[in-house]
DNA sequence: TTGCGTGCAAAGGTTTTGCATGGCA
DNA sequence: TGCCATGCAAAACCTTTGCACGCAA
């Protein structure tokens, strides 16, 4: 697990703000309007290029929502396995909102798609795609 | 359920399409390239519409893959509901290929989310990530 | 001093949009 | 004739890349 050989202002900031923002998603741009609130430039290409190799060593998940906006990301910290993880995306097709899930039974999903398939899902970047409550309700 | 008002030539051309490939995937420009090849100019444009229409209709679905290739469609037909469906896309990160799977056990998640968690799945739209049988026994 | 990281601007690729033209009814 | 659909080109959007400069070690 290769880190930065170099330790800038920048990276640190970033990091600061993944601390600040565990649990909840954010795109690149989040991070530089963040910033820029605070007189605070960074580089859209910086914030990139930082989170792509966070992405690499596995501390931060991506997400590919929809191919119009801008791609999600996750602080999680410390790889995990993925057959401990029980914790899923909801993304409503109608309001747009992303919902976090943490179910034993979707985890069964990951152990059978395993050994009737042979595939080894990896549910960081798994999307499930659908009509939440509030929107079932009002139609 | 809302038909064109109007048929035309470019519209046929594109069902022709649909009906022939049933079953697999296609992006836009899959169809100008077919289209081309028989010395006929499709609009990329004029694709782009239609297929949108046919999304809106049920009759194609459409999905976001990855952030930086197009758009996968596949044409379904008409409409079916959700809940009888049995269809599932898994896509392979490190190689890249879009597997169908028809499953039954999968169908569960699906009555799962609802039951549970109030979210009404759309099958057709989303796509499972992990690593493929083929890519797991290299690694 | 060495060379990685940054920031700007430009490029890249897909999809959408504006507008004049063509074709369906 | 009236109006929708088409096709071209330009725009829009997010993300990556090239390059010169700055900064960490």
């Amino acid at each position: 697990m290769q880190k930065s050989a170099y330790r800038t202002k920048q990276q640190e900031l970033i990091f600061s703000y993944l601390e600040e923002t565990k649990g909840s998603h954010f795109t690149a741009e989040d991070i530089r309007v963040y910033f820029e609130r605070r007189q605070i430039t960074l580089g859209i290409a910086t914030i990139y290029r930082q989170l792509e190799k966070l992405v690499t060593e596995g501390q931060v998940q991506k997400y590919y929502i929809d191919e119009h906006s801008a791609s999600c990301f996750e602080y999680t910290g410390e790889k995990v396995s993925y057959d401990a993880e029980k914790h899923f995306h909801l993304k409503c097709q109608n309001c747009g909102k992303l919902f976090h899930v943490e179910c034993e039974e979707l985890a069964e999903i990951a152990e059978h798609l395993k050994c009737e398939h042979g595939f080894e899902l990896n549910p960081f970047r798994t999307v499930f795609y659908g009509i939440c409550k509030d929107c079932t309700q009002v139609k």
